[in-house]
DNA sequence: GTCTATATCCAGATAGAC
DNA sequence: GTCTATCTGGATATAGAC
């Protein structure tokens, strides 16, 4: 999986073939498909390694901030200059996300997954713990976004324009927000 | 070039041949070898063509937008319900990105095209024309991020969570907006 | 659990004729 | 500007032995 990773971060999901997987992690083609079925499984079992590692990371670095402006930059530094992985693994997360398009399987259990990281945000981001709708869906959408942009152009996203942004977010979308 | 962009939609970039391009268009491979020099010159024309449609289609519908919900609403809309292309534009501008990431003449395309794209928000979402740094991309990352989380759970993204977030980062980027 | 070997198919790209 | 023909390479997937 690790080599899986590595090769799908580097050439891509389509630009990799089994055998380089394989190969790179010192066994043969027949191995991965007996472990995981294919490509598509493997991609699966990628994703919900993943997760886990993000989440517990974010998690732990949550308890340590205290102002809000702290707790979106722990998330937003975790977006764009991750821990986990070789730092790159939003590139495997928006490709993951394409294949989700084309894969009903695949988008159902990203489906799951995002809910819960939608429900994980409302503690994070708010205070209102009651306000279980809205502010999950933007403050994610919002990371993804950014992080893209800044992909695209690196200078123009600083940390300091990510956090204003979230916190405008946070602010437009908690229980409560003047709407005109 | 209509061929391409149904196809890549259907089945992603990876996995359309160019034969197949060429058939549905009833030409062969030859012929498009030809006229673009490949999958990646393709791309790129078909990349130009969408944003010049889709300029034009908010451009004008701006025009008729008086506030700034109205012309918030007029770039969500275009994002999550585009009359231009099958009304999945937003796959293949996420596929390009991601081939973007591996290939460094397009990205410098994109970056080049998405400088425009941020400066044309400016006058869209604020009234403050002065402001050209950080609206452009916060806002132009949260429709694109937006949409990302809509088509995971499209029910759970609805047009008023939208514009609310859109509003607050709006608030929350341009000149003057307070910072803890 | 992993290997070898192989079946089957399709890809990108180019040369040269019309 | 488009075609046919073809070279060359690599992909998925499985069967069966160890």
């Amino acid at each position: 999986m690790t080599a899986a990773a590595e090769l799908f971060a580097e050439r891509g999901v389509d630009g990799t073939s089994i055998d380089a997987i394989a190969e790179r992690a010192d066994r043969t083609s027949g191995a991965v498909y007996d472990h995981f079925g294919g490509k598509d499984g493997l991609l699966l079992a990628l994703l919900d390694s993943w997760v886990t590692d993000v989440g517990a990371v974010i998690g732990a670095e949550l308890t340590t901030a205290t102002s809000l402006d702290d707790r979106l930059a722990v998330l937003w530094r975790n977006v764009s200059a991750p821990a986990v992985g070789d730092g790159r693994w939003m590139t495997l997360e928006f490709e993951l996300w394409t294949h989700a398009e084309r894969n009903p399987e695949l988008r159902e259990h990203l489906t799951r997954r995002y809910r819960g990281a939608w429900r994980g945000i409302v503690a994070a981001a708010g205070g209102a713990a009651d306000d279980a709708g809205d502010v999950g869906p933007a403050v994610i959408g919002l990371l993804f976004g950014l992080e893209m942009m800044r992909r695209i152009d690196p200078g123009r996203v600083t940390d300091e324009l990510a956090v204003d942004a979230l916190r405008g977010v946070v602010a437009g979308t908690s229980t409560g927000a003047s709407r005109t």
